[in-house]
DNA sequence: CCGAAAAGTGGACTGTAGTCCGCTTACAAG
DNA sequence: CTTGTAAGCGGACTACAGTCCACTTTTCGG
């Protein structure tokens, strides 16, 4: 359960961008590195907002302008990992529609990969699935949003070229293949029940299979 | 989103026995009761340990002594609908075994009133959901053991029938199926994606349809 | 009926998330 | 360089969950 943290924070998440103060980038920075160095240590669960303020000596204040909970710092710090796994993703489908692979081949090998990844980061997915599903309305969860567009459109290319059912309602499906890997759902089959990775992926996939057209 | 909230609590759990003090089963029933109204009165989610403990004449200790948090008192408040929930299920099942329905349609059957009744008490399940994925090893959630339990039988049942191919991972699609059905997820689902409950349900029985053997 | 032990009670206390707001600083226009 | 002002900053403050423990009440054996 190693958190892939990024070496470089400067393309980070966070409201950045050319109208941000120079002061105010730095401390990003300060409290991104402050954060990915505590979490590394003790652990995600075990950190607090006012941890990660006082070892990058700042006020409590200056930690929630720029992030508002440890869900969105744990976002900034897997964005540079996030983006990396997408464009791995991106080019591996690509690779795969070339050499011809069906898109329902496809989305078997985006779903082993996803598991893959969730778990590898899964506390930091913890984190920011909370969030997701705090209940209040949020900004759109940018990973979670991409990897649910990914699935819906191999689904819809698949039920294009004949291999899945035309009845299937779609978007639901997508919604009910991603609950399983939802953060606390994730950690609760893997840790209580004991499932292991590959386990959890071959039973997507035997879900998946079940679409099939007959 | 109207809880179903039993009238007489003088069964619900908490750790009633024989050797409980007046007193405190006294003071058990006045605290499931002034939980229930308000959360009647302004929700759920808008009500905090401490309003029940002051609603009760109780002091927050108190309270607590009988309900660790939000999560067990829902339970408690949700036990005798529960149970009757329980015994509803499996009247019905048998009722659909004397008719010779095979495992697979009881398993819809059962599916379709399990998404119903998890829809109808949405905001207690949340809270009963939260505690039980919370993270920290937690006494046993009946419910969700009893439902878990129930699909796995099922599915066995199925599988031994010859209605389901038989390399099927029996447990981890148990655990994948109910994923979707989870508080936070189901009313994400239902609140954010708009998805209705009937929908919710033929999704998840064109999962399962799809791992009849062919 | 009495007294001791067990069970129950209330509310002060601790810890954490997240907000608020008066003060400070960067920086751009003149 | 000066200065107005928007952005940034810090830490006190509020709200809530959950714990602790000195005090009270019930219960039960004698």
């Amino acid at each position: 359960m190693e958190p892939i943290i990024p070496l470089d924070f400067s393309t980070a998440a966070g409201q950045e961008g050319p109208g941000e103060r120079r002061d105010a980038a730095e401390n990003r920075q300060l409290l991104l590195r402050a954060a990915a160095d505590l979490f590394d240590q003790v652990g995600v669960a075990a950190v607090n907002m006012a941890d990660i303020a006082k070892r990058a000596n700042v006020g409590k204040g200056t930690l929630y302008r720029r992030f508002a909970n440890k869900g969105e710092l744990s976002h900034a710090l897997l964005d540079e990992s996030f983006r990396q796994f997408q464009n791995q993703q991106l080019a591996s489908l690509r690779d795969l529609t070339a050499e011809g692979r069906s898109p329902l081949e496809q989305l078997e090998y985006f779903l082993e990969k996803l598991v893959a990844y969730r778990d590898r980061n899964l506390d930091l997915m913890i984190e920011i699935d909370r969030i997701t599903f705090s209940g209040k309305i949020v900004n759109v969860n940018i990973p979670h949003f991409w990897e649910q567009m990914t699935i819906r459109g191999l689904l819809l290319q698949a039920q294009k070229a004949g291999e899945l059912r035309t009845e299937l309602d779609i978007d639901y499906l997508t919604s009910a293949l991603l609950a399983p890997l939802d953060g606390r759902i994730l950690r609760a089959h893997r840790l209580v029940k004991g499932y292991d990775v590959a386990r959890i992926t071959a039973g997507l996939i035997s879900l998946l299979q079940g679409l099939r057209t007959p």
